[in-house]
DNA sequence: TCAAGCACTTGACAAATGACAAGAAATTAT
DNA sequence: ATAATTTCTTGTCATTTGTCAAGTGCTTGA
């Protein structure tokens, strides 16, 4: 808490840049300028390019990530050794393991970037030091856990209640961008589908 | 703060008879007993009967449940006028539906008694004061979603990756008890499949 | 105790989706 | 630019699951 405060090392980029990062806490949260720089100033960016392992299998990940610019996807092997898309992250957002990173348990999931992507990244260290200190971070955080929460819950919904078509015509409606960046391989595995599945609904619907 | 601290007049039961309540704090997480017993002064418990609605569609929730026994299932009407289980509650744990809670919105599902239920509630004013007042508390909060995160993450897993026949024994494996307590029709639609399906796959298999 | 309703099972058939293989199209590396 | 690789499409057929309808048996309430 003394006048000199150390700016760490690893950051690269001038306050300026973090506009998309502190942007996204406005856009969810009401919450002031100087906190949301206050809580910002240790996230560190970094870039990776596309098909990288952001965090492999059981690991224990030691960083949050936000996704500034890119595509992130997380999957699991089946037992046949296929790989099964189960989320789809599009920038700006925070990428999370959070059963790995709250509790420090190896994550059953592999997290690789699809296109190049920007990120910042911060520590549990950081991410406690905020939660028990700044009780607007504590607010932003569990509103992240009910957003998360929530969509997943929605997943899991039209999983039980849609069929193959309906998914994939509600993901068109609402992530159409997907479609331009994400290969369909990766989305039919997300819908929970085979690759020749989604290619004839797509013919029967009229594609894009 | 005063030295008179007025009960809430809803609490019928003795501290005593918060042992199960209190107990589920103890079971995730270390934290002190009266420090459990601070934060649960204000919850108040109520008992409902079998097929009872506890929150109905698109109604805003006020409380946080703490489901101390009994079956709760939370589920949705889809457009041909189905049900659709989304979620299985099994005592001893919380049900809330986090966005209409902490995001004061109509909720989605409606969640409804499988069998009679006995439960403690608390306010939305309360967890707020306890979350930013105890440090445990949040860690508790946090560690809650963290958790349910994860089991709802492992069944999108399972919806995409396994067949119904699999997420069967999966469940069947994991909470038998469910099978005893809950009419096959509900455990059907939380599997994703008719009654007739999952009767044909417990045919099949040999049953319980 | 009886009737009514509900839960569960089963059969026949239909629809949705998967498995596998081959080829076309797009992307990437050299 | 060309070759190699990956992605996407398509065909055939098998499997899984759904739909509908009928029937059994269990609960529940008057």
């Amino acid at each position: 808490m003394g006048v000199l405060r150390r700016l760490p090392l690893c950051v690269t980029k001038k306050n300026m840049d973090k506009l998309i990062l502190n942007n996204y806490f406005h856009s969810l949260f009401p919450i002031q300028k100087e906190t949301v720089e206050n809580i910002t100033e240790t996230f560190c960016d970094f870039a990776m390019e596309k098909n990288t392992t952001l965090l492999d299998k059981n690991a224990i990940s030691t960083k949050t990530y936000f996704l500034e610019k890119g595509y992130v996807r997380s999957y699991i092997l089946n037992e046949d050794n296929e790989e099964i898309t189960t989320n789809i992250y599009a920038a700006p957002c925070f990428v999370n393991d959070f059963l790995s990173f709250f509790k420090k348990q190896p994550t059953k999931e592999i997290y690789q970037t699809i296109t190049d992507c920007s990120f910042w990244e911060t520590s549990l260290e950081n991410v406690q030091k905020n939660f028990h200190n700044i009780p607007e971070f504590r607010e932003f955080s569990r509103l992240l856990f009910v957003i998360n929460y929530s969509k997943l819950n929605d997943r899991v919904i039209e999983m039980a209640s849609e069929k193959a078509e309906t998914r994939y015509i509600n993901l068109l409606k609402q992530q159409s961008h997907i479609f331009q960046n994400v290969p369909l391989k990766i989305i039919a595995s997300y819908l929970g589908i085979t690759d020749s599945s989604l290619s004839r609904i797509r013919k029967e619907i009229g594609k894009i």
